[in-house]
DNA sequence: TATAATAGTGACAAAGGTGTCGTTTTTATT
DNA sequence: AATAAAAACGACACCTTTGTCACTATTATA
């Protein structure tokens, strides 16, 4: 006749997961990272981990979308924070070489990983594409701001810009995972990238 | 007092591997698929491919060397023939746009799949190593050429600008592999990544 | 404090793949 | 033909991880 535990008790358990999982994908990444793990970090039992992720996809997407949250939190108070969108687009290039910088105990391995390889499942596909759509959504808002502002006088549609922005962070992404930063002259094509997008966004002085 | 066969024979038997690897590779994938699967579409024994290849690792590098090899001639090639070097990268930008289109059958996914699950070890990391190099080899002196030429003026080193257009090329393989073409807008993305180059490289109409 | 609902446990069977190795077959030489 | 070197075979033992389920412990209510 009683219900057993209160949902917050429920929800601590699960967030102390979330949490785990967290530290063990940025340790491991995605395909190396195993259950075991999970369990050895939360201290839990096996049959306990399962009883609230049912395998590690469903896992590894609740901790991203948990971390996606936290990014979008971020994004929007930035650019409403800082003086121009010009100076917005600088910090955003320069707080992506940072984090391309040092992948130790970085989740963008495993995402990378994770979608690279399971490009073939549908499910992952759709998640990946609404994630990569509120990218995209905050990127379009943010040269449609610059635009209002008259900061930018772009050469192409936001959202074709939006994309190209997006698209080359993800390839500087993908290059320092599996080279060198040096290798890849990362700060050097940063700087490329910069004077690429002054030009396309027209940006007036 | 007799050695066995001839070494025609046996890089026959190698060559055989390698083509049905190549088939199966780009079907799976680099992690779905399996040396069985290899054992299938040869039509060898277990053992017996195991004589050639050591394991997965081993035969998809052998491959992937192979490939190379091949698309390299086809670079300095088409370098040679097309009249200006603009007309080059022209060219190379929508050979692109095509093959990012359509992974079927493509050896694309896996070899992306296989660098970006093996960052975390040495030997992969430095075979691509080696593979970047002489991909930015490539794009740098197709920019001398041109510059040499009087077609371009660029703004920035050439070794840069080589490293930035690898980079953009693969970003976009990398969104168009795990998202669908349309909506990562390819062929816009290119279209901006031309309009792009032009302003980067200063080519003198 | 009795109880019933359910949270949590951990041993286990099953799956799926790997690389090896004793055996058989093939083939160049004598 | 006889022979010996080694190419090819395929059954097998081994490993790693997974998800389940019969059982135990815990806790909100009556």
């Amino acid at each position: 006749m009683a219900p057993k535990v209160t949902e917050e008790h429920k929800e601590q358990r699960r967030l102390e997961i979330l949490k785990a999982a967290r530290k063990v994908f940025a340790e491991k990444g995605y395909e190396p990272m195993t259950m075991q793990d999970v369990i050895e970090e939360t201290g839990m039992s096996r049959g306990g981990v399962y009883l609230y992720f049912s395998n590690k996809e469903d896992l590894f997407m609740s901790m991203l979308e948990q971390k996606d949250d936290e990014g979008w939190d971020t994004f929007r108070q930035e650019l409403e924070e800082l003086p121009t969108v010009w100076a917005f687009v600088d910090q955003l290039l320069a707080d992506n070489e940072d984090s391309f910088n040092d992948f130790t105990d970085s989740l963008i391995p495993a995402i990378i990983e994770f979608f690279v390889a399971g490009w073939r499942e549908e499910k992952r596909m759709e998640r990946q594409g609404v994630r990569y759509q509120r990218i995209i959504d905050a990127m379009t808002h943010m040269i449609e701001l610059g635009k209002e502002r008259g900061e930018f006088r772009p050469l192409l549609p936001s959202d074709v810009l939006a994309r190209h922005i997006s698209t080359v962070l993800d390839g500087i992404a993908l290059h320092s995972l599996y080279l060198k930063a040096e290798r890849v002259m990362m700060k050097e094509q940063i700087e490329a990238f910069r004077l690429s997008l002054k030009h396309l966004l027209q940006v007036q002085e």
